[in-house]
DNA sequence: TCATCTATGTGAAAGCCTTCACAAAATAGG
DNA sequence: CCTATTTTGTGAAGGCTTTCACATAGATGA
């Protein structure tokens, strides 16, 4: 069944409404380990900081899941916000440059759990390739185009410096693969069908510094 | 001067014109290095991949910075931001839990170059507790409301495991601190006055999983 | 000095997203 | 079975953000 599926025909779904489905997903979590069968929209929206009606209208662009004066049921909800956002899958993904942040990202076996796995390394440095990293061999960057070509790898993870990171896309890009998740600071230029989302930790330290500096509060005493 | 400071009398500036600001400052380093005095609203935008009218919008709500015909001079407006954003200085800050991910950020020297300075770290593991880390020891984090307390430092960053950030940030709020990064997946509860960005991998990844499999594309041919 | 050109600054319009408010549907309790 | 209660699902309203479009101001060059 493809019900929830976007087509031409269907409203455009916001990338807000996409960004609090993973929100209600990590809290639909939460509410199975308290062992609750049913959550309302009010439980939910508690959770993540959000409003009742927020998490109504955008469950609503899917489909009716709840039942009225009861609520949503929990695992229910939960599979099919996973099956919207397809993550009722396996993502192999690649990463490429395993400095300090790629490390990390190796490491972290949480990933994996949610079902995005690191299956290959990339790296230029002799050092590092052929090395071994949580039992994946470090790559040569020069072999990326067709290593990843027709593989089974559908998304990367770029953590190279800022100054290379565009070739590395466009090897990326040449190679057939359409989602990168890119942890250097610049912008990244590629195909229209093609998806960047940018993990800018200095723009979000920039943020808090801004409103410090700028004394502002969700509830100022006027 | 404070002419740039929001007050009461001034409109709210929205979120989103504050994270452009952080990608205009970016964008003018760029402009910067390639020896240009003055840049356009349509060669920012173009740097940025955002619309030049989207940048004088942005830009005028602080004031006139340019020059009709000519465009806006690159160090001023540069320096502007940074003043606005409040980066024209250095931010001492703290970082909470020493593992994966906390060690690959006290390594990135370009925060500090940037006037972000990680100048103390704190742990639970009496193993990494009196160990020194790029020049800083590990502090026990049993004492980090009294070292916190009164500080030169203003900022916190947390990298500990989601079952234990909310421990964390209520010692921080404890402390009087009112900025907080936190890397863990949990929704922070802090009082209104006290600022949290959050970092969430996983959510970038599934909205990249999203688009694939929804077959998004910015050009779509109906 | 004057005409032409370029690019800003900004109201107004358009578009988008969130919140409101309530009918409808289902439960719960007697 | 009936009434009171709960909570969903959703048009409409409201609010916020982006885009449009153009008057304006200054640059440039003859
Ligand atoms: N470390 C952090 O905390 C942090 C924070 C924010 C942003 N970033 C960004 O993440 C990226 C990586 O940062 P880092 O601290 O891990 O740097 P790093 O120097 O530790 O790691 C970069 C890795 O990329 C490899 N590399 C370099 N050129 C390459 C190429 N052409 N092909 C393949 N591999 C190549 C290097 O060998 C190295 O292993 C940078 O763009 C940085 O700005 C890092
Ligand atoms: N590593 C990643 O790539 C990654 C990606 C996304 C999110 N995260 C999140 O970042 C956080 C850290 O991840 P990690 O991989 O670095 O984990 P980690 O286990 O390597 O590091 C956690 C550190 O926190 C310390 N710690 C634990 N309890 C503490 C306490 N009460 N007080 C002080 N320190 C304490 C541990 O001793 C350890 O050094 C987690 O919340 C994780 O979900 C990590």
């Amino acid at each position: 069944m493809d019900e929830f599926r976007e087509t031409e025909l269907k409203k455009r779904i916001s990338e807000s409404t996409i960004r609090r489905l993973s929100l209600y997903h990590r809290a639909l979590e939460i509410v199975e380990d308290n062992g609750s069968e049913t959550v309302s929209s009010k439980e939910l929206a508690k959770i993540e900081k959000l409003t009742p009606a927020q998490v109504r209208k955008d469950l609503s662009f899917f489909g009716s899941f709840g039942t009225r004066g009861l609520g949503y049921p929990v695992k229910d909800l939960k599979a099919k916000i996973a099956r919207i956002l397809g993550i009722d899958r396996v993502w192999n993904i690649a990463l490429v440059g395993v400095g300090n942040i790629g490390s990390a990202l190796v490491s972290y076996k949480e990933f994996a759990r949610q079902g995005f796995k690191i299956v290959k390394l990339f790296d230029n440095d002799q050092r590092k390739i052929g090395s071994n990293h949580k039992g994946i061999v470090v790559s040569d960057i020069k072999n990326i185009v067709s290593e990843l070509s027709g593989s089974e790898i559908e998304m990367v993870v770029i953590c190279v410096p800022g100054s290379v990171a565009q070739f590395v896309v466009d090897d990326i890009v040449k190679a057939g693969l359409r989602a990168i998740l890119n942890f250097a600071p610049v912008n990244l230029k590629v195909p229209d069908d093609v998806f960047v989302r940018n993990e800018n930790m200095a723009m979000e330290l920039e943020y808090l510094s801004y409103a410090l500096v700028n004394n502002h509060s969700k509830n100022r005493v006027k």
